[in-house]
DNA sequence: CCTCAATCTAAACGTCGTTAAGATTATAAT
DNA sequence: ATTATAATCTTAACGACGTTTAGATTGAGG
């Protein structure tokens, strides 16, 4: 009969139906209020489970950025040798495609990024959260490599530029062309 | 005494000191009513310049991209010979420096970005009036390069990607590193 | 001087993020 | 089982926002 009083497991639920609408609507049509109603609640029941609209913003970045580091670290243990330029190729790939894949995802990931990066490999900083896994994840993977740069933090962000740059062009809205972006990846990367 | 009822020069106003609010309040902090305020005329003004806020976000835009395009435009003229590597070595710094100068332009630039960019090098498209501007200049640029990859959409993309992720992860609010992006991207280009 | 279009003001509409006060229910201690 | 406590939800409101409307003020051309 009624709906019961409360949800169940509201917290969850906002957090996959704000992705869906960013995903359908694009993020300027999320609001607080609709989201709430979407999943069966009133407009200000959101404001039980996140403080702010930017908290739930953080906590779905949160569990995009955690498919995206599954999706990478999984193409790694494809690799039959732990051989660096494989490894890097397939990341790199992996990273490309899936804002290809889900071209609302750059710009809702990292638009707002307050990223804190210490490039010196000191110990790490205060991140929030989704960032703090990106960051994480990266510098875990740049250290198995078999071939290191001389100076890492050149090495990283030489390949996470040209990486990143790629996921940005493709993920722009209207971007026509006739050719794989995984192709051109692997011309970058010679 | 009283103020004229006339501003004189509203529109250029307006988008001035929307720019200026950007690098100092953050684009959030930018509404309608209170750069009509700033700029001394009531806050529906603005309506009579820009039939919508993302009208004159455009035109901002539009006034950014200009100045990066003066920029990039003036660092070619100090090659001495027209040599390919040396040329896009000083349009990739300008154009990194350009966004570590202004971390803010960049997601006020790229986060709303409706490129249209046609990489087949046919007759181009309907960008936005800012993109229009960017697009057809590098487009320019490149052709006049001597060196000249087998395809010339590659060429483009990859420099592109390289120098744009670069100016991306340096505009990340909180990046801290001890070294410059410039020597970062010599590296990368080797 | 008169007209017309451009420019501006004041007031309003609906939506937004957020908060406050209180209702409902699960949890756990007695 | 009863009761207290905390978690979760609703309704109503606040101020700020983008935008529209109606009308006031002004500059420019005939």
């Amino acid at each position: 009969m009624g709906k019961p009083y409360h949800h169940g497991n509201l917290r969850r639920c906002l957090i996959e139906k704000g992705i869906e609408i960013i995903n359908t609507e694009g993020e300027e049509n999320l609001s607080m209020r609709k989201l709430g109603l979407a999943c069966g609640v009133s407009g200000a029941a959101p404001y039980s489970h996140f403080n702010s609209k930017e908290k739930l913003l953080e906590a779905m970045q949160e569990y995009v950025v955690e498919r995206l580091m599954k999706k990478m670290n999984a193409a790694i243990e494809t690799c039959e040798d732990k051989d660096s330029t494989e490894v890097i190729m397939k990341m790199g790939k992996e990273y490309v495609i899936f804002f290809v894949e889900n071209p609302d995802y750059y710009s809702f990931l990292f638009a707002r990024a307050n990223l804190k990066i210490d490039l010196t490999m000191g110990e790490n900083v205060d991140n929030t959260p989704p960032f703090q896994l990106f960051i994480e994840n990266a510098y875990r993977i740049y250290r198995k490599l078999d071939y290191v740069e001389e100076d890492i933090k050149y090495g990283i962000v030489s390949m996470w530029a040209t990486v990143h740059g790629l996921a940005a062009i493709a993920s722009m809205k209207n971007v026509t062309t006739d050719f794989k972006w995984e192709e051109v990846l692997e011309r970058i990367l010679k």
